[in-house]
Order: C-alpha cells, then sequence, then structure tokens
DNA sequence: TCATATTATTTGCATTTGCAAATATATGGA
DNA sequence: TCCATATATTTGCAAATGCAAATAATATGA
C-alpha cells in the first residue's frame, strides 16, 4: 500500500469524520446531535419508517438506535408505534416538535452541502455522489451472506 | 434538501460506515480494530509521530488516542518515547510486533481498495480521490478559527 | 395445532468515545 | 527571575457504542 492520502478508506474517513464532527458542533446549541439529525432526516424522508430500516437508512447500529430513539421520545421529537400488521415491528413518527428541530437544521445542512461541494462543478459533483453510490454498492461483494444490508 | 440519497454528507457517511464496519469485523480476529489499524498505518507512513499529529491523521480525539495507545503498548504494538527536544511532546514509535500485524492487515487493506473501486477505470479512480482530497480542504471555510488541522 | 425456525426489537454489559478540566512543559516578556 | 500565556498530553466522567443474548411475535410444516 502506498501513502495514505491515496488510500481510498483512508480518504472517505477523513473527509466523513471532518463533516461529521463540524456538523455535531454545529448543531448542538440546538439541542440536537448529528446521529439525531439522522434519525429526522430520515423520517423527514418518509415518515413512519421500522427501526431496522432506520437502521440501515442511518448507518446507526440497531441497538444504538433503540436507545437513541428512547432519547428523542424524552425529548418528544419522535413517537414509537406499533405496526398493527405485524406486532413485532416498530415504525417511527416525527411530532411536531420533530418536524420544528428538523426546520432548523435543515439550513445547516444545506449549508454543508454547499460547502463541501464549493468549487465543484455541477457535474463533478454528481460525479462525486454517482462514484459514492457504486462504491458502497461494491461492498455488498465483501458483505457475509447471512446479513443484508438495504 | 432533496432526497437523502443525493445528499453528499448522506453518501459520504453511509460509504464509510459501511467499509469501516467490514473491515472491523475482518481484523477482529488478528485481535486489531480498525482504530488500531489506523494508528499502525499511519505509523508505517512514518514512524515517531507525536500524538496530536497522529490524531489529526487518524481523525481519532486526541484523548481517545490517549487511550487507544495505552491498549496498543499493553498489546507492545507501539511504544511510547518522550521528545527529548520538547518535553511536552510523546512520540510513538511501532515494535517488531506492531510491525508483524501491520503486515497481516495490509493485504486485507489492499482488498479493501480494491474491491471497493471494482469497475472503476483508473482515472475515474484518482477523480474520486482527488474529489475527497479537496472536499476535505473545503471544510477548512467552517472550521472554527482557533482550532487547526493537518 | 404444536413445535420449530425466522424476523424484529430490546437489553445486558463491557468498551469506546469525546468534552472539559487538569497536568506538564515551554516560551516570551516585565 | 517570575509571571502570564501558549502548547501537548492525559484524566475525569458521563454518554454513546456495539456485540451477544434475551424477548416478542410471526411464519412454516409435520
Amino acid at each position: 500500500m502506498g501513502p495514505l492520502d491515496s488510500y481510498l478508506p483512508y480518504l472517505l474517513n477523513r473527509a466523513g469524520a471532518r463533516i461529521a464532527t463540524s456538523f455535531g458542533e454545529e448543531v448542538r446549541p440546538l439541542g440536537a446531535s448529528l446521529q439525531i439529525w439522522r434519525v429526522l432526516a430520515a423520517l423527514r424522508e418518509s415518515d413512519g419508517r421500522r427501526m431496522g430500516d432506520l437502521s440501515a437508512t442511518t448507518s446507526i447500529d440497531v441497538s444504538t438506535l433503540t436507545r437513541l430513539v428512547d432519547s428523542m421520545e424524552k425529548k418528544e421529537l419522535v413517537a414509537r408505534r406499533r405496526d398493527s400488521a405485524d406486532a413485532r415491528v416498530v415504525v417511527l413518527h416525527v411530532t411536531p416538535e420533530g418536524r420544528r428541530l428538523t426546520r432548523r437544521i435543515l439550513p445547516i445542512a444545506e449549508r454543508y452541502e454547499k460547502v463541501a461541494l464549493q468549487g465543484f462543478a455541477a457535474a463533478e459533483a454528481a460525479q462525486l455522489k454517482e462514484a459514492l453510490r457504486r462504491l458502497y454498492a461494491n461492498m455488498d461483494a465483501l458483505e457475509r451472506p447471512h446479513k443484508a444490508r438495504g
């Protein structure tokens, strides 16, 4: 392996960690955290998702998610509901308070996207995103067979 | 903000998390972890780095790093040494045992790079890496002034 | 229908994490 | 020299994390 800064996982982690840390600092004064935002963003995309689904889309381990959702329920940001069709399933819904917080964080999130891609032509940005999707999909090849991914 | 899967920080985190989780599972049987690997890889690039430097290049918080290095010392993978010129500084050196572990992990790391970039033309891969470097540098714009980055 | 396997979520528990404060050393003036 | 400030690392402590086991409900098949 050559120099670190041509090693893809390194570059990926470094960029991701930097955004994550900085973003976390910014939303903290709002009583939020990066992980809280991830859940809210996933619910904003489609409300009433189940725990396992949320875990897959947020990349938060499902056991960690359970406890994160506990805390979010205490803050009245979301509400758990048992699925009527399949009682094993728990679905999450945002509350008005959750929507309010989401609205406050959204502009920050948009700013991050903008700053991160500063100096990128639209086509370059699109290319980068597509590459990240491809890369993610490529990892299927290493996944242990018993554990599927969304 | 549009759909999650066109939001860059989301794509970045998702790809990074997936590689990280999978890689972590693979090196665990070797008695290592992703974070241990990050430190070893940084030292492989240049041995005898100080804690703050290592923290910056691995994206591991320096207080976390202190304790990680404690555990790595116990495993005899690295050795702390006080800098003779400036006694505040601690520099880290790999031990033979550390080099042995590094050699065992290297092929795994190389495989990850290969798998992640499967189907990418060389030029595409180079482009992606360059984009990640640019993106990282772009984050300077948001960094609070007092806190520099390497 | 009963036993067994499967799927979804939570819990137990030890480890890791990261902010803030503490410690240790260094540096640059009065 | 002494004091104030800056820099490097560690520690205290509470919270977050993640694996494995436990719990709960459903589906399958004899």
